[in-house]
DNA sequence: GTCGTTTCGGAATATTCGTTCCAAATATTG
DNA sequence: CAATATTTGGAACGAATATTCCGAAACGAC
């Protein structure tokens, strides 16, 4: 995962693979199809460890506005781990390779609906009528969210991203509470 | 600037480029030095005319919301735009780019830099006193917009994406004509 | 210990890529 | 027209790539 990670899909080797998975060629072409399966796995994996504890803030059980705030939070210190490349294996590798590849692309939507539909059931718990729809707003939260991950990996410090994160964290949760249009 | 948009910059072959700009591969690296050379041109000839126009909205002579809301109409306009691949040259080829080279990680840095600059000098003409600073605020809006370029690669529609812009133009407004906080 | 199966490491293959080179074609100049 | 400079098309090169293949080593069961 590391290697995809810090390399991009078609940055990472297999002979880079090999090496950081222990498992030499064969075993790997035994274990997935080809490239591309390992780097499905390696995506499967990164959202099971590190984007499930950034959703899990979601269910942190506080205020929309302290969810929210513990969200971004998650948001930011995920941007800057693995350094090197910076960013989010989703955002940025998958991203990229989906420009290639229809299966990657449909992956890469895939996962991209899944986290909007989580911000939008959190932001239908809190909602008020009226305002922009749970839907747009949880649009705009993963549309930022993933704007400060591209802003990582040009080198934005942690503190920088995460004043971002703040920002709109708390934007939203005024437009949720106290909607000011029709 | 096509080919690499369409195709990013690892899946443009030099031999795709060659037929697009009509030019050999001699001449090629005898204008610029190598592909690098020729897609550094190509991401300086996209921001001259694709976002310039983008940017141009910011100075539209409206209120800031009028303006914001004509800025992210046009982000959005954009996004789908070369829609075989989606997207940005800069937030996604070049974003892609930057993870295997300097030169290009700077260049991405200093791209992304010349929008927030060019936001947060529109934000500062407009803000009250107190509140985020215009420099957060400017990397909100900024990040916004990547992100919506990212939603539309991965298929989303030119209203979806718009309409994200749209909250976005509108939360902002209402942030600096009315901040709520210290 | 010996056989059968699984793993291993690395050589071999075929393809693709960026880049260089060269000779023919074309244009430019006197 | 002749001589020289420039441009062109494409072949050639070297490096890197994903993938396949095969013999050897390791291991477990009896």
């Amino acid at each position: 995962m590391h290697v995809f990670w810090r390399r991009g899909y078609d940055g990472a080797s297999v002979e880079d693979l090999t090496r950081a998975t222990g498992l030499n060629r064969s075993s790997l072409y035994a274990a997935w199809d080809d490239k591309r399966g390992l780097f499905l796995a390696a995506v499967e994996r990164y959202a099971r460890t590190r984007l499930a504890t950034v959703m899990a803030t979601l269910e942190g059980g506080g205020s929309l506005g302290e969810d929210l705030a513990a969200f971004f939070e998650a948001v930011a210190d995920l941007s800057v781990t693995e350094r090197e490349a910076g960013g989010c294996l989703i955002s940025c590798a998958l991203a990229d390779a989906a420009g290639k590849d229809a299966t990657l692309r449909n992956e890469l939507q895939r996962r991209f609906v899944a986290m909007e539909l989580r911000l939008e059931a959190r932001l239908a718990r809190a909602a008020a009528p009226g305002g922009d729809s749970p839907a747009t707003l949880a649009g705009l939260l993963a549309s930022t969210a993933r704007g400060m991950m591209l802003r990582a990996r040009a080198g934005a410090s942690r503190e920088e991203v995460l004043a971002i994160g703040r920002a709109a964290a708390r934007l939203v949760t005024e437009a949720v509470e106290r909607p000011s249009k029709t």
